[in-house]
DNA sequence: ATGTGC
């Protein structure tokens, strides 16, 4: 089957460029990496969803279909995705249930963990029998969340999920802690950026990794529910952002890019304003995707820079909506700063203006959990707040 | 987003 070169960038967002006002912009580097992924041999379509953003290499918020698979374009953390389960509780108090969420920073061990509850999660083999970093959350913009659903613009819709305004929520986003980044470095040494030459092989490792990390959200999900004291249960929704799927005869790569087609999908905002549950239905324009996210904004060093300026830990820790932020990592809390974020009702009305999406309702966080631990070898605490690198 | 190197 002959295949088009050169294919134009379709991006389903009202600004296609940089711009100054405060409406979802899309930074000129990630089309220009959308315009890099359009010219590589075999690519028939590029998607940019409206948290674009620039990526290593690839864009991020980007569904591309091709007819050669290049495993560079899902990165490295294949399988990362958003899930929500459900959340049987009474009273949500963000200080009372903030102290008791567990340490999600350290990995269940299967001997010295083996009574722990959580894992009746696990149902069969641990995929690719990896069983390092179970049941941790990671860092980046990873996050458990525990929210409450807020504005319900689809009753009908929210209720067939089990979902009614002022429930409780709660929502994993986490990828496949190091499963992954060995997959695409297998065949980087290999064959660098280049496609697959056997995509039946990449795809074998590919989807273990991609049930590593759905298995994953079930175990964290598992571990938050029975430390706070209400029953696990299957998720509501649980989408993979990152991988690569057989499609008409091709391969559509997803990077920061959910499936949209026909899908309930949760669109993450900040650790500081709701996200939205949306029902999707993107067509082949948007190569059957929809945003993963708000999509950064700034980059981390420049997050990093003005939040010092802008903002307190303190403020970040308690949010305008309420919620705590449970985050030892100083340095991570401004780089995860709402403020570095683009705003999510801008991504949801682009998502709906082109047809790509319903919103379906709204989780509104309570507490989010983002780690313990003060941050790789960094010094803990430092009075104004800078960083050291390393220990004296 | 990582594990790893300064």
């Amino acid at each position: 089957m002959p295949l088009p070169r050169g294919v134009p960038v379709a991006v389903p967002c009202r600004h296609r460029h940089r711009l100054a006002s405060p409406t979802s912009w899309i930074e000129s580097d990630a089309l220009a990496q959308c315009h890099q992924v359009a010219a590589l041999d075999g690519m028939i379509h590029v998607a940019g969803m409206p948290d674009l953003h620039p990526g290593k290499g690839a864009p991020i918020g980007a569904a591309m279909m091709s007819a050669l698979l290049y495993p560079f374009l899902v990165g490295s953390d294949i399988g990362c995705g958003i899930a929500v389960f459900p959340v049987r509780l009474r009273r949500a108090v963000p200080e009372r249930l903030a102290a008791r969420f567990p340490d999600l920073d350290r990995a269940l061990d299967p001997e010295r963990d083996a009574a722990d509850p959580a894992w009746a999660a696990v149902t069969g083999d641990v995929p690719a029998g990896h069983t390092d970093g179970l049941g941790t959350v990671g860092r980046g913009n990873h996050f458990v969340e525990l929210a409450r659903i807020g504005a319900v613009f689809e009753p009908g819709h929210a209720s067939r999920l089990g979902l009614d305004a002022g429930n409780l929520v709660l929502v994993v986003h986490s990828g496949s802690r190091g499963l992954g980044e060995r997959v695409l470095r297998a065949h980087t040494e290999a064959y660098g950026a280049g496609p697959a030459p056997d995509p039946a092989a990449y795809l074998a490792r590919h989807d273990e990794v991609v049930r590593w990390g759905s298995l994953n959200r079930r175990l964290l999900a598992a571990r938050v529910a029975y430390a706070l004291g209400f029953e696990p249960a299957e998720p509501i929704v649980d989408q993979c952002h990152n991988l690569v799927e057989t499609r008409d005869g091709g391969y559509l790569h997803r990077k920061g890019a959910a499936p949209g087609d026909g899908r309930d999908v949760l669109v993450a905002g900040t650790r500081g304003t709701p996200s939205y549950l949306v029902a999707a239905h993107a067509g082949p324009d948007a190569n059957h995707s929809v945003a993963h996210g708000a999509g950064r904004k700034m980059s981390r060093a420049d997050a990093l820079r003005r939040g010092r300026a802008k903002h307190t830990v303190d403020e970040l820790r308690r949010t305008p909506v309420g919620s705590l932020v449970v985050c030892g990592d100083r340095q991570l809390l401004f780089e995860e700063a709402p403020s570095a974020y683009k705003r999510i009702e801008h991504v949801i009305t682009d998502l709906v203006d082109h047809g790509l999406a319903t919103p379906v309702a709204t989780t509104v966080p309570l507490v989010t959990y983002k780690t313990l631990d003060a941050g790789g070898s960094r010094r803990p605490d430092r009075r104004d707040g800078r960083r050291g690198r390393g220990r004296p």
